[in-house]
DNA sequence: CAGTGGTCTAGACCACCAC
DNA sequence: TGGTGGTCTAGACCACTGG
């Protein structure tokens, strides 16, 4: 039995994308095993009535997914492996929640503060300007995960406490409308200091996971400068990554 | 002055990667600068004798790869920001080859092993069935770095350990004809055991950063497990990552 | 050899944005 | 309202893979 596929052409929903998501579905559901071949994109479009182009537009994004694979003289397959998550800008909240975890947030700091070289440099703004400082304890099941600590440029955002607790900081920007586009980041190790070891209930010099990043704007504009802290007991980053070919 | 475009026919590399590797090489160069547009499709189709989707499929390969920013009713723009990287697959020897490190690697372990249940898990092998296991140290400026320890199905690649110390495993692979398709990789933290400390000129207990690693090629097949610590005063991840529109 | 994906054409209509 | 990218069509020829 070949596959139950056909769009709707009365539909707002662009024909390659409605395609798209049947086959992405019937991957998932595993009406499409791994290794099935796809059958061939001209026998593919007649069924569907729709164009051969149209038809490898959809394909091609799945491709792009990692979740197919086309081989010239062959056709196109489904990738075997169990390709999830590439690597997507998601906040340290919505991947908790997604996780089950009932994350909760404590604002510690939301304020104005002058910028630190560091941050002026991350953010493209000038030494001691102001700009919106946000501290944030990050807690999962009742015990300290995380303290993110967040610069950004003025006017940019409404930063409200009760908000920022409820919900994520990137969750918050793109509801304003901002196009996030990329992010530079940096993982890395260290002993806690003092301080740090405090906030999340460690002793000092214990192991430390640590990350920086700056994220930009589909203009360009750096929207956000984040330098954060993690319990390596607690938390680790785990993502997928697809060669690009 | 436009910018000076043009195609060769006669050449056997498709017309839309001829394109996008000039526009790529203008935007590296200078020529076309952040924020400036790109003239629109169809003008610059006729003006290099394209069709407009030929055209529509160079640029949307420097789309995909964060240099280009397209918005309806606008235009197509240089994005402002520095993209660089956008997290490939990297070996630490190629890493560290770009940043002029001058690399070493001493081969430590290369040998067969029974598998444990962790790496027959990874690999989707039988516990205990043979695999290769390869430990190396890498050094840079003499110093430890990083010790990589890694197992691989049987019968995939030889495994020469000279080769090892003057490549990375990556590149072997690539050699061999194994195409890399995508990646697991989880990133934490923890301190040294008295054997890591040592290995890695620390003292027991010292934060390390962590990688472990699952490689599939694209019929799906795991191909590499690794499990690497880092010392975290030498080396952190850095990366850049897209946002899927 | 037959079949597949890879590339390319010359049009067309629509949705969105700035003015 | 004019210009842009977003989508779509109905063909065509070529390069590579497998038997």
């Amino acid at each position: 039995m070949p596959l139950e596929l056909s769009v709707d052409r009365s539909s707002p929903v662009p024909l390659y994308f409605q395609l798209s998501q049947q086959l992405e579905a019937a991957i998932e559901h595993g009406s499409l095993t791994p290794g099935s071949l796809l059958g061939n994109e001209i026998e593919l479009a007649a069924r569907l009535g729709l164009s051969r182009p149209t038809v490898r537009q959809a394909i091609q994004s799945l491709v792009d997914k990692g979740l197919l694979v086309r081989r010239r003289g062959v056709g196109t397959q489904v990738v075997h492996s169990q390709v999830k998550r590439p690597l997507e800008l998601s906040s340290l909240f919505d991947d908790l929640e997604a996780a089950g975890q009932r994350p909760a947030t404590k604002v510690l700091v939301n304020s104005i503060v002058p910028a630190s070289a560091e941050v002026a440099a991350a953010l493209g703004v000038a030494e001691d300007s102001d700009v919106h400082r946000i501290d944030r304890l990050r807690l999962a099941h009742g015990e300290p995960m995380a303290y993110l600590s967040n610069h950004l440029p003025l006017g940019l955002l409404n930063l409200d406490s009760a908000q920022l607790e409820a919900t994520g900081l990137y969750r918050m920007m793109r509801t304003a409308g901002i196009t996030l586009h990329s992010a530079r980041q940096s993982i890395g190790a260290r002993g806690a200091t003092a301080e740090e070891a405090e906030r999340l209930a460690e002793i000092e010099g214990a192991p430390l996971l640590t990350m920086q990043r700056t994220t930009f704007d589909d203009t360009g504009r750096a929207v956000e400068f984040g330098s954060h802290t993690y319990r390596p007991t607690r938390y680790s980053f785990e993502f997928q990554l697809l060669v690009r070919p």
